[in-house]
DNA sequence: AGCACGCCGACT
DNA sequence: GTCGGCGTGCTC
């Protein structure tokens, strides 16, 4: 016997969060990050573990039992990673162990045989991005690059690749974290350009799994720019330099499982534990880099140079003349036309006949239409029956139909010569030749083209910004962003049914101004991300309530400020100081509400906890 | 997750 | 008296 080894395993059983000692056996040597069999439980079974380190000592040297065999010579997990993980499962309310399973990789026994660590070549010499000397002296940026392509590469895309390539020649490594797999590919086209792909690592869902364990095996071992969607936060960078992300106001950045994190907090936490440096670059903010900025936490660098021109309509039902000649003039020249539309389905509405303002519900204010049974009601709560009098005091209505598919299947109809191409979630249709195609396209589906379009019509937003949700703003004003950067140099951004003081922020896509006033309205509410806001939700109330009830018992009660919730569902808002106390009190509370629970199922876990919950609100 | 320990109702 | 119900808690 050689000392003791100390070991977590990947599961997201809070009862294992932490770490157990086993004896190193004689002639065995262990490393930090191997996984080893380990005997078990009750019956002693053999269960996989992660070497989190060694000692001399062990506190529990009476029980302590064996390490049968190691699994994985090659260290899987390194210190860095640990230590990550360990800081997002405490900001997070979350565990070591469901983190480290998420981040360990599937094993491929044939991939990692056929494994070896390749040569370093070096890499070829490329220019300067324009952001270097800002980021020689600053530690976190937030960047705005242009919103055209040249030659087909976005500038975000060819600045992050030239970043990249810097770090390199640093000997650094940097991790680049995009929120989906187009921006993946376009930015795949920015390393291509620049000989850079053979020294860059990806890491993409779609990969198979054995090309994804070989990619983080490489990324163990080679000095590279780590790239990819989300869990790119988690993977592993040697001698990591630079971290780099994209559009952090996405929700695709958001993971879906315990303890929901989201990459620009673990990228916050890792750049601090890295003492790297960091970029974070959107034509339009998220409300939480402005908290960031306006801390003074960030520096905001513009580096933007040209903008598309911009046209706003006001009436959101229909094209006035000019733009309607605009598009027509696009198309018979030979000139693509980019329509984005919320959604292609069938969007009614009802409006008052006399002063054209849209008919709401009276309880809940959502769009009154006509449904299929030729009755009122409502398109947000179960409201069906008899329309009072508008505002204005007339009764008689006009059914229309609002943007999206309305004006879309218009447009459609009113240029029979066009070639109309639909892009959609499902039907994602990646690029379209250039010529005069009049592309509708969903949000997040727009299709590129070369050379750009000569006109992107955002027919949506209207409605996009009409939506209730706290995040509404922000999220269209990023859809908006992404659709105008498919302009062309000399292309037209038309907003169809803006008016006020959005309507003139958007005139020079004014993005940062739009999203700052949202942000400093968000501060004086009380509303995030100025706080923070934390959902509990279960399916039994019963003990959802025992939770509360404990929690009113607990300090940290008086943080936290309740926010109407349901029986399925607690939410308050607490400050960001107070975040680790509240993740703390949580975690306790929750383990022992569901230890004596009656409710509680095999398997499944009783409470879910999100400590930053976009979804509320 | 498993699995044993343990403290209450129906049985030879 | 004891067989077994599954609620409670531990696993280095």
């Amino acid at each position: 016997m050689t000392g003791y080894a100390k070991i977590r395993f990947p599961s997201a059983l809070p009862q294992l969060d932490k770490e157990f000692d086993y004896a190193i056996p004689d002639g065995l040597e262990v490393q930090f990050g191997q996984l080893v069999r380990v005997p078990f439980g009750r019956d002693k079974s053999l269960k996989t573990g992660i070497v989190v380190g060694t000692s001399a000592q062990s506190e529990f040297a009476d029980k302590v039992l064996t390490i049968q065999a190691i699994e994985s010579v090659k260290a899987l997990i390194t210190n860095e990673q640990l230590d990550l993980a360990i800081a997002v499962a405490r900001r997070q309310a979350g565990s070591v162990g469901e983190l480290l399973s998420q981040i360990l990789p599937k094993r491929y026994k044939k991939a990692e045989s056929a494994y070896k660590e390749s040569a370093t070549k070096p890499i070829a010499s490329t220019p300067a991005s324009k952001v270097v000397r800002e980021l020689d002296v600053l530690e976190r940026v937030f960047a705005e690059f242009d919103f055209t392509t040249t030659n087909g590469l976005y500038d975000w895309a060819l600045q992050f690749a030239l970043l990249g390539a810097e770090q390199l020649r640093l000997g650094n490594s940097s991790l680049v974290v995009l929120p989906d797999f187009r921006s993946v590919e376009l930015f795949e086209l920015a390393l291509t350009e620049l000989a850079l792909l053979e020294k860059s690592i990806r890491n993409e869902s779609s990969d198979t799994g054995s090309e994804k364990y070989t990619n983080y095996l490489r990324s163990l071992d080679e000095v590279a720019i780590v790239y990819g969607v989300r869990s790119t936060s988690f993977m592993p960078a040697k001698n990591l330099g630079l971290i780099l992300l994209l559009d952090d106001a996405d929700e695709s950045h958001i993971e879906q499982s315990a303890p929901y994190w989201n990459s620009r907090d673990v990228l916050l936490q890792r750049q601090e534990l890295a003492k790297a440096k960091m970029l974070v670059s959107s034509l339009s903010p998220s409300t939480e880099m402005l908290r960031l900025l306006d801390l003074g936490y960030f520096k905001r660098v513009s580096l933007q140079n040209a903008k598309p021109l911009v046209r706003i309509t006001a009436n959101h039902t229909r094209l006035d003349d000019e733009t309607f000649g605009y598009i027509s003039n696009c198309l018979k020249s030979g000139k693509p036309v980019l329509i984005q539309t919320a959604t292609l389905g069938q969007f009614a509405g009802v409006a008052c006949k006399n002063c054209r303002e849209l008919r709401k519900c009276h309880d809940c204010g959502g769009r009154i239409w006509v449904n299929s049974f030729k009755n009122f009601a409502c398109r947000s709560c179960k409201f069906t029956g008899q329309l009072g009098p508008c505002q204005c005091g007339a009764t008689e209505i006009t059914s229309i139909k609002l943007g999206s598919s309305g004006l879309a299947e218009w447009l459609g109809k009113a240029f029979p010569g066009a070639n109309v191409v639909h892009s959609s979630g499902d039907e994602k249709i990646t690029s379209v030749p250039a010529g005069a195609t009049l592309v509708i396209a969903t949000i997040g589906a727009e299709p590129e083209v070369e050379g750009g379009y000569a006109c992107v019509l955002i027919a949506d937003a209207y409605s996009m910004v009409a939506g209730s949700r706290l995040r509404s703003l922000e999220q269209s004003s990023l859809r908006w962003a992404n659709a105008a950067s498919k302009a062309s140099s000399q292309g037209i951004v038309v907003f169809v049914g803006l008016t006020g003081e959005i309507a003139e922020q958007m005139k020079n896509l004014d993005f940062f101004a739009m999203i700052h006033a949202d942000y400093l309205d968000r501060v004086e509410l009380g509303l995030p991300p100025a706080v923070r806001l934390v959902s509990i939700t279960s399916q039994s109330s019963a003990d959802l309530q025992a939770l509360e009830t404990a929690l009113n018992q607990t300090p940290i009660a008086s943080l936290l400020r309740k926010i109407p919730g349901s029986n399925s569902q607690i939410a308050y808002t607490y400050p960001y100081s107070d975040g680790v106390d509240v993740a703390e009190t949580l975690v306790t509370l929750s383990a022992s509400v569901s230890s004596k629970s009656k409710f509680r199922k095999p398997g499944q876990r009783l409470f879910r906890i999100s400590m930053d919950d976009a979804s509320v609100l």
